[in-house]
RNA sequence: GCCCGAGUGGCGGAAUUGGUAUACGCGCACGACUUAAAAUCGUGUCUCGUAAGGGAUGUGGGUUCGACCCCCACCUCGGGCACCA
């Protein structure tokens, strides 16, 4: 036998050099019989030294590794270095050392620390970032995506960090400042390399789907691609005052007198018009409008209707249709046309006729002109220029009383020269440049928005022609959307929040009758407001034309009343009865809402009730089941009282909130949408809110857009320590990337890679002088280097084939394993590592690189380990747990299996490292090893009592392996170790436990198993497996609850019937003295568990 | 503000996913061994009550014969996003 008392001191030391020399953990591609299976951890960054959690980070995962060998699984767990990178940097000009000499220095440390886990890496597959054999290929991919379109350059805003003197990715900010080091990060522009990931934004979200990953990671990538479908909205931008229209009598001959007159006249044409356009406009009008050119003609605002049909003012061009109606216009054709010449505009005329019998002509005259300009741009009152804004609420457009440029819109630069006054434009400069020299920082923290309108010129809202004020604000961001927004501050609370400051008005947007094919109507109404927690009902009696509206608090209600009240008011009256009467609640209030002649039941749980309301629910269409439930006689009435208009009219005025809604009609029906509806799955006739949206959209010409808050990916890096953009500038200043047969293109050594804001690179001498030796004279090396999450996109290749020199892994070795069937890491990478790696997957898949399109078939994060106190460990804290120590002192064996023993793994939840339970869990080790002394050698003796508890644990602890519960796999360990050790154990029960434990503690597990005289691994044995006839119980305790409560227990056995089970529960003693006098009025039996009497 | 996730003993956490709440471990208390301590082993350990019983899974409701589990609302904590229109 071998030694008495457990000495991990001995045994680990002693086994991994034994695993060692044996090849215990090669791993070849394929192995006869075996399933590949190919586990990852993110590879380590070398900061050279190993904390408990790269413990809890590598060494969980092996057991689960360790596992699936056991299951007969040829499993790749392998382990590598991301070697590149600041940190190690840094580490290196702090302490005056050259980083490679560092790193390497700090590689080989780590190595040996990595070693002490007794985990399976392979190490023959070990992977370096920084060596220049994997860079090469680095370098060849950012050569090969360069090549198709991939990758480019540009001016961007860059996140720069001053105290690493260097770019940061929009991922490495938080809150401003440097992920790193902490230092605020600085705005700056700069040139450098971009991928372009936004190409991908759209697959990285779908393709998110079909992958077995936590929906809450999903969920953060998707937040973090910020995607959001809107609508792109046209406002042309008009000078005022305007028209300048001619002055004094009979300027434009044959029409008008005066300019009031002008304006009269427009006015009465308007009502016409909107009851009857031409046949030639609505023919001339839709065929534009589906054109696909780009550009929009529309009709316009009655003031323009004046004199023109139709005008594409982007392009100054007016559409003249000699129609039936226009008893103005019939004669002096040509003098008409004069004048509008005169004020800056092409004319094109047609006759009535002529576009009703050619319309193909008439619109191709139409294209022609637009595409080629007869005349420059033009002055007078239209404008050439148009402010595209972006919105996802298109439904508010009625809403909306002034544009928003941001101070960096391209636009901004001409309309400021079309400003009315000197003091104006002075305004609007000095605002741009105090806003360039805020912070984004800052620009994120001001409390007050501020602004600047823009006097003197005006949009026009293209759904009812009405003409608003244009501002300039920083509260609106240059790098979303378009720049601009169009502002409805009833219905958004940035917004409102302006319009509040600047006096500017405040539009609800109530009803709006809205007809897709007809010139737009709409109505504004002062609308009822709601409550917190409120439901609020309106209805209309159509007999005297009063109206009813309740608010309940805190209501909890899952669908109601609608339908028509017309029909039968009492029904709806009745159901709200019902529910008054349900919820009791006293304070009822009444309120109307005179334009909405439906009711409807809103639930609103808005938190401030002086925010614009927002409704969660609309409920519909239960009218049948209303019917059914009601019985009229039933409920008394308390406050329900019907209202005039006058006296809603004053309740309005007091109540706080407000909701609004939006009835557009479709195809005759109506559709109401409103908000908070509309960013619910709320529904009315079978139009959803988003049909509503593109419905709106379509009718003004605007279109349906995507845009994301994911911006291209720069990888540009002004440090040292990196991989080598490998491009180079010919003397033009041209870049070239560098060609295959000189990659790896060498980081040169010959440089103080101190920080001083200039890259490092640019003062290798070696650089350059070998790039002009390559490509000439005057030929110069790009200096930058590659952020290191590009190194690690794509790493995982590397394992399967580390040392191929033609490719960055040949196909053979990626179609063994690739793609990976778990991905165990850190929540922290979420929408960096992992989101760049996906995208990286995705590229190199449309360039035929590899073939699938996602790597990480499974993927599981893991939290933190926390120091003792609670905290996250920090030196500041002085709560560091040093895992060397403990390795020392308790064994590798005992802090694998208490870092398991935690919590479940592969959940994001951070578990504190309590040095007591370490010391429970060698405790139970010693346990183990001391069982070993009381062996028993003879078969007969192993009960079937211990064979079930055996069974059952191998049972358990292999269904909670399954599901990474490691915790509840030890705890069935200990379970079945306290009951073993109480019995006469058999070498054979022992072997199975050890076998069991082996994936948790396999330097201890293997010193027993050769010492019970085995020669082969442990580790090389499989999973044992139970005999599901041996688990089988023949006595089933069942429970007795009387009324759900718990009364005693019998055992029972497994043959007896339901019947006689109740007969027998009915007869107890205990049982009769609860239902004594009693009525049973149900028995609930569920098998082998429990019987409930109901009396 | 929006989107995820989580709230169970003194602590880490179990609970067959609607069927005996608190497994396992830590800690604590008592006991055994010891001159003593440590280690080890044993017993106990949600709470009120002498007991019979009652009450407890963040809070308040609901559904159910029965709820940590399902539904509604609220509160707290952790994470992602955020003047994102």
């Amino acid at each position: 036998m071998g030694m008495k008392k457990y000495d991990h001191t001995k045994i680990e030391k002693k086994w991994q050099k034994e695993w060692d020399k044996e090849k215990l953990y090669k791993v070849e591609d394929s192995v006869t019989g075996k399933e590949n299976f190919y586990q990852l951890v993110e590879f380590t960054y070398p900061s050279g030294n190993l904390h408990v959690g790269h413990w809890y980070a590598f060494a969980v995962p092996d057991i689960f590794a360790r596992y699936k060998r056991m299951q007969g699984f040829n499993v790749l767990y392998p382990m590598g270095f991301d070697a590149f990178g600041l940190p190690a940097e840094n580490a290196a000009i702090k302490e005056n050392a050259d980083p490679k000499v560092w790193t390497y220095e700090k590689m080989n440390a780590m190595r040996i620390q990595l070693k002490s886990m007794g985990a399976i890496f392979d190490w023959d597959r070990e992977i370096v970032s920084c060596d220049p054999q994997y860079y090469k290929w680095t370098q060849w991919m950012f050569n090969k995506f360069l090549e198709h379109d991939l990758v480019y350059r540009d001016i961007t805003k860059v996140n720069w960090c001053p105290k690493d003197q260097t770019i940061l990715a929009n991922e490495q900010v938080v809150d401003g400042h440097c992920e790193r080091c902490g230092a605020e990060v600085e705005q700056r522009n700069q040139e450098q390399w971009m991928l372009r990931i936004t190409k991908y934004a759209d697959r990285l979200i779908d393709d998110l789907d079909a992958l077995n990953w936590p929906e809450e990671i999903k969920a953060a990538q998707k937040n973090w691609i910020g995607r959001s479908e809107g609508s792109e909205i046209e406002f042309h931008i008009r000078q005022s005052p305007s028209p300048t229209l001619p002055k004094g009598k009979g300027e434009i001959p044959g029409y008008m007198t005066s300019n009031d007159e002008i304006y009269e006249t427009v006015q009465e044409r308007a009502v016409e018009m909107r009851k009857a356009p031409t046949k030639a406009e609505e023919i001339l009008w839709d065929s534009l409008r589906g054109n696909k050119i780009g550009y929009h003609i529309r009709r316009q605002h009655v003031i323009d209707r004046f004199v023109v049909d139709f005008a594409c003012l982007k392009e100054n061009l007016v559409i003249e249709i000699d129609g039936d109606i226009h008893d103005l216009q019939k004669e002096k054709d040509e003098e008409r046309t004069n004048i509008l010449k005169n004020l800056g505009f092409r004319v094109i005329r047609f006759k009535n006729d002529e576009v009703i019998k050619n319309l193909d002509g008439v619109i191709n005259k139409i294209l022609n002109e637009l595409k080629n300009p007869s005349l420059g741009e033009g002055q007078g009152w239209a404008s050439s220029e148009i402010i595209k804004v972006f919105t996802t609420r298109a439904d508010t457009l009625f809403g909306v009383t002034y544009i928003v440029l941001a101070p960096e819109h391209e636009l901004v630069e001409s309309l400021k020269s079309k400003v009315e006054s000197e003091e104006n434009r002075k305004q609007i400069e000095k605002y741009i440049s105090d806003t360039k020299k805020k912070s984004e920082l800052d620009r994120k923290q001001q409390k007050e928005k501020t602004g600047v309108e823009l006097k003197g010129v005006k949009a026009v809202n293209p759904a009812n022609g009405e003409e608003v004020p244009i501002w300039v604000a920083d509260y609106v961001l240059a790098g979303y959307g378009t720049g601009a927004i169009m502002a409805v501050p009833a219905h958004d609370e940035r917004d409102f929040e302006f319009a509040k400051k600047y006096n500017l008005p405040i539009k609800r947007v109530v009803e709006q009758k809205f007809i897709a094919t007809d010139s737009p109507m709409h109505s504004e109404l002062e609308i009822p407001a709601t409550y917190r927690n409120a439901i609020c009902a309106i209805i209309r009696n159509p007999k005297d034309d009063t109206y009813l509206c309740s608010v309940w608090k805190d209501i909890h209600c899952h669908g109601l009343i609608t339908g028509g009240v017309e029909e039968d008011e009492d029904i709806v009256e009745g159901a709200l009865r019902e529910i008054y009467e349900e919820t009791g609640y006293k304070n009822l209030k009444f309120i109307r809402n005179p334009d909405i002649a439906i009711h409807t039941f809103f639930y609103h749980r808005k938190k401030e009730v002086n925010r614009w309301a927002r409704f969660q629910y609309l409920f519909f269409d239960l009218i049948d089941e209303v019917q059914d439930s009601i019985d009229e006689n039933e409920f008394a009435i308390h406050d329900v009282v019907w209202k005039s208009k006058d006296e809603l009219n004053d309740f309005f005025s007091v109540v706080e909130g407000e909701f609004s809604l939006t009835l557009i009609e479709n195809n005759g029906d109506y559709v109401y949408t409103g908000e908070g509806i509309l960013g619910n799955s709320g529904r009315f006739n079978g139009m959803d809110s988003e049909e509503a949206r593109t419905k709106i959209t379509e009718a003004v010409g605007g279109k349906m857009v995507k845009t994301y808050r994911l911006r291209d990916w720069g990888i540009s890096r002004q440090r040292y320590w990196g991989t080598p953009i490998p491009i180079v500038y010919d003397p033009q200043g041209k870049a070239h990337p560098v060609p295959d047969e000189h990659l790896p293109w060498i980081l040169p050594d010959d440089v103080d890679h101190k920080p001083s804001g200039v890259a490092p690179l640019a003062k290798s001498k070696e650089l350059f002088m070998r790039t002009e030796k390559i490509f000439g004279e005057g030929w110069k090396p790009e200096v930058e280097t590659m952020d290191t999450f590009v190194d690690s996109s794509w790493y995982f290749y590397r394992y399967l084939d580390n040392k191929n020199s033609k490719t960055f892994a040949d196909k053979k070795h990626r179609d063994a394993w690739m793609p990976i069937d778990l991905y165990m890491g850190g929540a922290e990478h979420t929408t960096m590592h992992l989101l760049y790696s996906r995208f990286w997957v995705k590229a190199m898949h449309d360039l035929e690189m590899v073939k699938e399109i996602e790597s990480y078939k499974v993927r599981r994060n893991r939290g933190l380990i926390l120091g003792p106190d609670g905290n996250k460990m920090s030196k500041s804290k002085g709560n560091v747990v040093n895992p060397d120590e403990i390795v020392e002192r308790l064994g590798a064996d005992t802090v694998r299996m208490y870092l398991a023993f935690m919590g479940p793994y592969g959940v994001t939840v951070n578990y504190p490292w309590d040095p007591n339970g370490v010391v429970g869990v060698r405790r139970f080790l010693e346990r183990v090893w001391k069982l070993k002394d009381k062996l028993k050698e003879n078969k007969e003796g192993t009960s079937f009592f211990i064979e079930k508890s055996t069974h059952l644990a191998i049972k358990n602890i292999t269904e909670y392996m399954e599901s990474y519960k490691f915790n509840t796999a030890v705890s069935q360990m200990m379970i079945l170790l306290n009951y073993l050790e109480k019995q006469d154990v058999t070498i054979e029960i022992y072997k199975t436990l050890l076998q069991l434990l082996s994936p948790f503690a396999p330097h201890m597990t293997e010193e027993l198993w050769r010492d019970l005289g085995e020669k082969k691994s442990i580790h090389l044995t499989p999973w044992p497996t139970w005999d599901k006839d041996k688990i089988i119980d023949t006595v089933f305790k069942i429970v007795v609850q009387v009324n759900g409560k718990v009364r005693t227990q019998f055992e029972v056995e497994s043959s007896m019937s339901e019947e006689d089970i109740k007969i027998k529960v009915l007869a107890d003693q205990a049982i009769r003295s609860w239902t004594e006098g009693k009525e049973i009025k149900r028995v609930i039996y569920v098998k082998d568990r429990l019987v409930n009497i109901v009396v």
